[in-house]
DNA sequence: CTTAAAACATAAAACGTTTTACTAATTCAA
DNA sequence: TTGAATTAGTAAAACGTTTTATGTTTTAAG
């Protein structure tokens, strides 16, 4: 059964190909098609299923009322919950989204936004890396909106989402030091992204403000896309050499290899061992003892991202660029 | 700066588009094109960064490179896990894959299916809601590749990847009764499909087995999309009012609500009871005690759902459907 | 009646490819 | 020297829409 195009219902109808095609997007007042047609017409369509060809469609007019979102990684479930949020809101305003991850590789971000441009996203919500400077900006020279969340990218100029990873850090280690710890670890990867870079800004000045010597050596950086066992170990290492007394993880997945750590020396977290956990998981909730956690808000991320894109998208005039930084939560357990 | 078109570099490159194209999809020696040509073309595309506009090439081919992949919901881990697995895979084939949620809504599963149709994907991973048959039965008239996984569909006759519920959730069952269980409950969702059918089915038929009278007030059935607190509300009745000794959780997120509710009990998990989990989550492992859990085969499912959507997918020859039941293991802890 | 304006409708170009069918030039065997 | 076969390349149709420019018919005013 061959697809119907709207040429057979054109026939069907005995109306011409453009009438069939005012009808369907709405412009048949405006057209002055006689109601009579526009009925008769939209019968046909509904009774035989016919469905626009959107590929033809999207080759006609350049868009395809398709949302890319670019991000690092969806089985992070940061990540898949900001994902699901994102579909959700767009999906309410007649967008679709696709998405696929980059797994921190520069070479397949490049080509995702490839794939993205070529099959002609009409917007991009990235979460980027490092080096695909040049290719957002080309998107952006294209007039193709791109709004960046929770990373952002200094040498891009255009819209931003994200928490306020600076002060969480921050607020993070202040709790710490009130509760009298001093010998404070940080446990955080190698990448270089602004958001992670934030996060230890935040400790240092933190550790700073209250007379606290920084130590390269409480600071852990582990290898992106390392294998967590070899993570585990230098974790092991880092919490059996120092007499550390509170640690800040950077991600929740270090997190977990850290509680993962832990448990295999059998260290238990408690009154002389404190642990906060960047980015909130079911995990942490649920742990004996529990674990505080810093929370981003991700239903707000997710509302701001969808706002700003929907905005540039529907008034071509290009808005000024925002840096919207919401303030993230410390979940104390 | 306008985008390139094959027809920019014809003009540059002095040749027809013809060529152009023959060069660019690899038919150059078969049409016999010299080596010149063909070198210079290669350069002119290559120094100008000209990328295909894949709109036009699927409006005119049918097909896309693309295959979609409906899934549940992917801030489930067990759906984003497998997402991620078989964006990987397909990865590395040359196929992109585009995903979307279902939230288990008949209506927008038909949206998604009617999306992806009016896109030209070239094919379909579907783990399908109850009320898509006809929807997906037209996709297989229409000579598309469709791969069910998770979730059987016995009206639609197509391939079917997924792990042995029956017998995993039996094993589960017999598990307990081998540790002196024998007032067992089982908490699982009231939506109809599938695999959650199969997983009830195992807990019934273990008892029987084992001489262990059925009883329907073990087993409770929580409503999709129910707000947590109120499942766990539900749960803890359940705890409270009768003898239980055992627990099987017939989904991951019913088993860390379960967890929540007796961590509000104050009830311990031990000897005097047990609990499994159906699909492997990190908070399993980390939790204290660790709580068993029935593991699905990720890899495996993934790898054997992009291995029979791609054998669809280069073989026109409509292959036996098939069935593949992967065993699941039960992770005791 | 005439005719200008309004109402109704359409033909055809364009979007950027792939592919079929064709032409022109060269080689080669007899 | 012919003409068949091979080599090298191209024109134009087709994919299914949207949209511009244009053409008819009807209405209403004078």
């Amino acid at each position: 059964m061959k697809t119907l195009s709207i040429k057979d219902i054109a026939v069907k109808a005995g109306v011409s190909i453009t009438t069939v095609s005012f009808i369907i997007n709405g412009k048949a007042k405006e057209k002055s098609i006689s109601e009579a047609v526009i009925k008769k017409v939209e019968e046909i369509i509904k009774e035989s299923g016919y469905k626009p060809n959107q590929i033809a469609r999207s080759l006609r007019t350049g868009n395809s009322n398709i949302i890319g979102l670019i991000i690092e990684d969806i089985s992070n479930s940061f990540f898949s919950r900001i994902a699901r949020l994102i579909e959700d809101k767009a999906y309410k305003k007649g967008y679709k989204i696709i998405y696929s991850s980059t797994e921190n590789d520069v070479e397949k971000a490049k080509d995702l936004i490839n794939m993205f441009k070529s099959r002609k996203v009409d917007g991009y919500i990235i979460s980027p890396t490092k080096g695909i400077e040049e290719d957002i900006n080309a998107l952006l020279a294209d007039n193709k909106p791109v709004i960046l969340f929770d990373r952002n990218l200094s040498d891009v100029e255009t819209h931003y989402v994200g928490a306020d990873h600076f002060k969480a850090s921050y607020k993070s280690i202040e709790s710490f030091i009130k509760d009298g710890k001093r010998k404070i670890a940080l446990v955080t990867t190698d990448i270089d992204v602004e958001q992670i870079v934030e996060r230890f800004d935040g400790y240092k000045q933190a550790l700073i403000d209250h007379q606290i010597t920084y130590s390269d050596e409480l600071v852990l950086k582990i290898h992106f896309n390392q294998d967590e066992t070899e993570s585990i170990e230098e974790m092991k290492n880092l919490f059996l050499s120092k007499e550390i007394d509170a640690v800040l993880f950077a991600t929740n997945y270090l997190a977990i290899s850290g509680l993962k750590a832990l448990k295999q020396l059998n260290k238990q977290i408690g009154d002389d061992f404190s642990v906060i956990a960047y980015d909130d998981h079911e995990v942490f909730e649920l742990h004996t003892p529990s674990i505080s956690a810093v929370q981003q808000p991700l239903e707000e991320i997710a509302e701001t991202v969808i706002q700003l894109i929907l905005n540039q998208l529907s008034s071509k005039a290009k808005a000024e660029n925002q840096k919207v930084i919401i303030p993230a939560k410390l979940i104390e357990r």
